[in-house]
DNA sequence: AATGAATGAGGATTCATTCAT
DNA sequence: GATGAATGAATCCTCATTCAT
């Protein structure tokens, strides 16, 4: 019996199947009946709703992103006025618990490949990146003035590498210790800490 | 026309047109066929040789490990004693011409997500970090003492993270400016040229 | 122009295909390809119901078997209680006409070779002759008393033989001449019509 | 270093891997590479002798009924003129441990198969019979006058009958179980040993 | 809204067979 | 005599996608 209004929730179903599927599996390899099945549903149901396997992947992809924006949001929101405590909000939204689970983190490295071949998703991970640009600059202004641009370039490359380590490291990704040693490049590129 | 002697040629030019589909295709997505036909054999033939598509992966990822592994022992033979110039002439290997085209970071990426499914993919790049991270460590000991070990897995993050983001840059890669972020992190964190 | 409920369908024509295809061709080397078309249907649909070749076959050889089993207890039903009687109706079902067509027969004999090579097949096969085996005992008890099973085992082995025989004859294979050899070696053992 | 004379050795070997190998295997689905192999020789080899696969299988095919005509030729001359001792003679010959291995028993299966869809195959194994019943019907005659001939198509049936129910057997082929089976049949056939 | 039915296209893999050496 | 080299031709199987219900 299917109900009304059904759209906007079957779709988050697939949306989350999707970024499971990928992450668990760690390829992109997975197919459109495995995500449907578990996301409840057939895949011609899928097809219904995203028309074809690659809109799937985008839209697993701008959940993803969107997930991370609005948790940067969110501790920006409650960090205050403080550059560091500005930038250490940044830097822990991206190792916090809800975002650094292992399906995520492994969705994380898949749509990087992904955006090797297809465009829309090197647009998405390139505007990830220059908000996470604009972000780290805006908050080291105060703090690095003229440096700002190339000190978040690199905090930027920081935190990708150690997500990316993360991403294959055997046990489950470690927040904490992943968190730290961003802190730490950090406080070494503006002074303090050592 | 076939002559003796053919398979360590074959298998070289097949490992060879593999990273080279790879990295330009910016996926795991290459068929065998392709391969072999860049690599102007048919098919069949790669699979006489490989086995499985798999070990054809597999050699061409063991391939680029080596092929860095070479260069960094070249440099660091070159370097002399000097602990700043062996982290440099490490850093540098990385972003050699040779090892540092469009396809084999291309390549590299889809190594990485490789060894999130494969476990003997996960093993080379394991071994490649530990390689890394002991010269790094190695090379920072008069530098950074105790702290050694943790300054080279961030200085091991940043390098990835760089390399990543060069995977994913619009141009060509930018060898010159992705050693200079690296440097720069590192001359942060053994209290260099702030 | 699908309908629901196909499934029985298309199931029951792939058996009956590929009985046929086999019993026409006298092996195991036929295309699933071919049976499907035969079927009326894609070789990508037979996949759907059936997974793998083998299991195709091993369907099929269940369908001869329990056309057998089936033909062998209406026999058995009409035969009533007179033990020389149950004996006939035992031999008559396998050479009776529905079972005792050319393809049949050519598919039996393949199905024996099935079985040297997978077990499950082997253990169809050897349900079929234990069940075999265990009608003729009970009917040859009130006949043959102790040398019941060691009679069954003969009787049975002259069944297959004969069976044998006729998978390879030149002409269509000709039930009577067959039945009639193996009631003639039943007659000698429990001491009739010599 | 290839020598000279080395032909009949060769196909000796091959012949024999091919009888291994398919009773092994229980399957005609075995490749002229592993037939090889066991042979200890190239592929090509085994062509440039047999010129295909088929005609391999046929020499094959050939070998085991030859063994079994010498086999049966040895001990029809050691039983002497007695009538009854002919005809356990050919009985033994067929289960004598020569022939009545594992492999034999296995390749003499799939021969039958390959009976149904090569007529060259078919027409030794036609052969075969035909000199099976000639030989029994022959010994027969004193003993069963005109009945001779289809006493002797039963016993024939029998014997493939015995021999198919051992190749599938679970341990190893027994072959005395296997002739005394026989032997009971024909002793009520010929009026004896009830 | 939802799905079973159905398929075309494609890809990995196998193998008999040929050929130059 | 012998073989490594090489390939074309299959074949199984998978999967995204479409469609009628």
């Amino acid at each position: 019996m299917p109900k009304l209004g059904m759209e906007p929730i079957r779709r988050a179903a697939l949306v989350k199947a999707t970024i499971d599927a990928i992450g668990r599996a760690g390829t992109l390899d997975v197919t459109v009946g495995e995500i449907a099945r578990a996301a409840g549903m057939s895949s011609a149901l899928a097809h219904h709703y995203f028309g074809a396997k690659e809109a799937l992947f985008l839209a697993a992809m701008r959940q993803v992103l969107t997930d991370y924006g609005v948790e940067v949001r969110a501790r920006l929101g409650a960090a205050g006025k403080d550059p560091r405590a500005r930038l250490a909000a940044i830097v822990a939204a991206g190792f916090a618990p809800q975002n650094f689970r292992r399906e995520v983190v492994g969705a994380w490295l898949t749509f990087y490949v992904l955006a090797q071949s297809v465009p829309e998703a090197r647009r998405l991970l390139a505007l990830y990146q220059r908000r996470l640009a604009a972000n780290l600059t805006h908050a080291l202004r105060p703090l690095a003035g003229a440096r700002a641009p190339s000190v978040a370039a690199r905090l930027g490359a920081m935190i990708d590498g150690v997500y990316l380590r993360e991403a294959l490291g055997a046990g489950p990704p470690d927040g904490a210790a992943a968190e730290a040693a961003v802190l730490a490049h950090l406080g070494c590129e503006i002074g303090e800490g050592r």
